[in-house]
DNA sequence: CAAAAAAATTAGGCAATCCAAAGAAGAAGT
DNA sequence: ACTTCTTCTTTGGATTGCCTAATTTTTTTG
């Protein structure tokens, strides 16, 4: 399993690759890799047993390939929350340094910084860490946008994404913070949202809203 | 740079690059590779200006290739200084991992680390730290299997050899430790030494001996 | 000092992975 | 349903880094 390999399964596993079929064109963009290349590439996973590919309708997980992309979650996860727990890293600049350090990872290595961080059960941004086994529990899908006016709810998950990270530490939230959902601006224009305690309004643009998913047990 | 070129580097850096030529034999050994692949990616090396290369006469670095090298070593022993400090991993083992996790390593990340692990001067078996801007002390070259009998030394580095690592925490021994020679057996058998405060001998074997190098201040 | 041995270089190949461009398949609009 | 656009696959070519085998240079030895 090369690392190129490593980043293939992951990707596919962030599109949805575990319970759907993703499309060459979407592997493509999120890897920065030439169509072409991943028609070829895909096709190696698929004679290694890693994802199913069917021509021209999409390509999926088996299995096997779901347990090896938990499991790089897993160890990204995992120095992530080692970067920002135990080296103060800024939240929204950990992801690219635990790109390089996930494919360096043994399970040893995986088990005794999971020790070390005292079994985290989230990443700093809110991703559940999958086990050690494989196993990851469904994530939320509800998004922020979706929350209806008046409505309470608790942030769960925001995207691994720079930009979105570093804006979202700009305005101060993270995840299980408590907000109410004040009103959403027309003409896709920000949602307007309080943190739960505080008086002063925030305005969250509306692409942002769509990069936040919330706890779903807390909407009715 | 790639992680192999890196390899390269700082294999030439440990054989004595710095300050000598080393051949291609050596680096072909210690990397496992082909002479010929080495002699291909040496005149690599030179044309980037990192190596020095006088075909059939050697390889040394520039002050380039010194510069990287050694912010290699450093990024590998303040991974190992982690691993043995912070997730209790025994001191023979953290050689392979942290092999990998240095390639991965940015700068900045070096410098938490080093932040988080309070400036260690030394890795777990003895070899010190450079700066971050590369600079590195002469170690030591005295070798234990030189003192003479009777004479009471500290150790101060091991070389980073698995087995070796292994047979030294089975004899207990650890840099630092300060002990007193008592006779070296003939025909190449053991060097018979003793901890300070203990009386019981030791035995090291005379290849053990060759591969551990003692602070040449404390030899008169 | 010449023959043998050791070490280094060169040459031809192979595998992995990328790209660009051409052609095939599927989806979408009128 | 037919044309057009988009997506996917195929093909041919580049690059990196490795290997083996052959050749050249240097060192060692009788």
């Amino acid at each position: 399993m090369t690392p190129m390999k490593e980043d293939y399964l992951k990707i596919i596993f962030e599109l949805g690759g575990s319970h759907k079929k993703v499309s060459n064109k979407d592997i493509s963009l999120g890897l920065g890799i030439a169509a072409g290349s991943v028609t070829e590439m895909v096709s190696k996973l698929a004679d290694e047993g890693l994802v199913i590919h069917e021509p021209y309708a999409g390509i999926s997980l088996t299995d096997e390939g779901k347990k090896h992309a938990a499991e790089l979650v897993r160890k990204h996860r995992l120095w992530e929350t080692f970067l920002v727990e135990k080296l103060h890293y800024n939240f929204a600049d950990v992801h690219s340094e635990a790109e390089g350090l996930e494919h360096q990872t043994s399970d040893r290595l995986a088990t005794a910084l999971d020790n070390f961080l005292n079994h985290p059960q989230a990443c700093p941004h809110g991703g559940v860490i999958p086990s050690a086994n494989g196993e990851f529990p469904e994530a939320s899908h509800v998004l922020l946008a979706d929350v209806e006016d008046g409505q309470t709810v608790t942030l769960e998950r925001f995207l691994d994404n720079h930009e979105l990270l570093t804006y979202l530490d700009e305005l101060n939230l993270r995840p299980d913070d408590k907000i109410t959902v004040i009103r959403h601006e027309p003409f896709e224009g920000p949602l307007v949202i309080k943190k739960a305690g505080e008086d002063v309004p925030i305005n969250v643009s509306y692409k942002a809203s769509h990069n936040i998913f919330i706890q779903p047990n807390s909407m009715k």
